[in-house]
DNA sequence: CGGGATCCTTCTGGATACTG
DNA sequence: CAGTATCCAGAAGGATCCCG
């Protein structure tokens, strides 16, 4: 139904980083994005999300599933098989979480400056005044 | 200029406490709502901020002004003052967080019935099938 | 008034090992 | 496969006292 998600989906130089607005806790933005376009298995999640570890990864689905953001499925086969899934209210997020990254991408060389003059503060120019 | 800050301009049944979107740390989006309509004291940013502590309210404006969403201003006169003001990028923030508001305000109430349904999970039906 | 310094508690995220 | 149980480190937030 879906591809499989890209491995470097979040990659480091994504202006995420720098943006000063987050959804949930650390992870649940990108949760979100992960099954923006279907259903998701655990493992499948795994992937994109380099790195975490599946406590972490079922505490931030328990929270999503909590706030009525996502929705759990669990599947009585032969293999153990999870799905996570959007719900409405979830797929409802996506709007102000493209207007935050759009925020992002925009203002990315801004926030990028700003940190690196507050981290130089001696450049002849001070605070005096 | 600009009128006094209600004190309790962010109530507990502020629809923000329940909403996943978050801007900065824990206080950053609430200062900037603040300066929305004009630069403010410390000591005036901390009416509506009830109960923060100065250290936290200076974390936090540190973290602001490092990130180039407002700018500080010291006056050199007999009482000590000094204001705080958004910058033209923070100003562009305002943009993103009527989006986040208004998202949490439209489904307030789904927030709230989720919650109320995921710590009930008894209730005749469950995840059983 | 507008902080800084210090100490303390809580929360978040993570490493590791184990399980149905 | 999809978790749970334990233990642990660092960051965030706060209380208290002090200062120019």
């Amino acid at each position: 139904m879906n591809e499989p998600l890209a491995p470097d989906m979040f990659d480091e130089l994504c202006p995420s980083a720098l943006s000063p607005i987050r959804f949930g806790d650390k992870w649940a933005g990108m949760i979100i994005r992960c099954l923006e376009h279907g259903p998701r298995r655990f493992s499948e999640l795994r992937i994109p999300l380099r790195g975490i570890t599946a406590k972490v990864l079922t505490q931030s689905l328990r929270g999503l599933e909590r706030d009525g953001l996502i929705s759990r499925t669990a599947y009585d086969e032969a293999v153990q098989r999870v799905e996570y899934e959007l719900t409405p209210l979830g797929r409802s997020l996506l709007g102000p979480m493209a207007v935050a990254c759009a925020w992002a991408e925009r203002h990315w060389e801004e926030l990028l400056d700003a940190r690196e003059a507050y981290e130089t503060p001696a450049s002849g120019f001070g605070r005096a005044g």
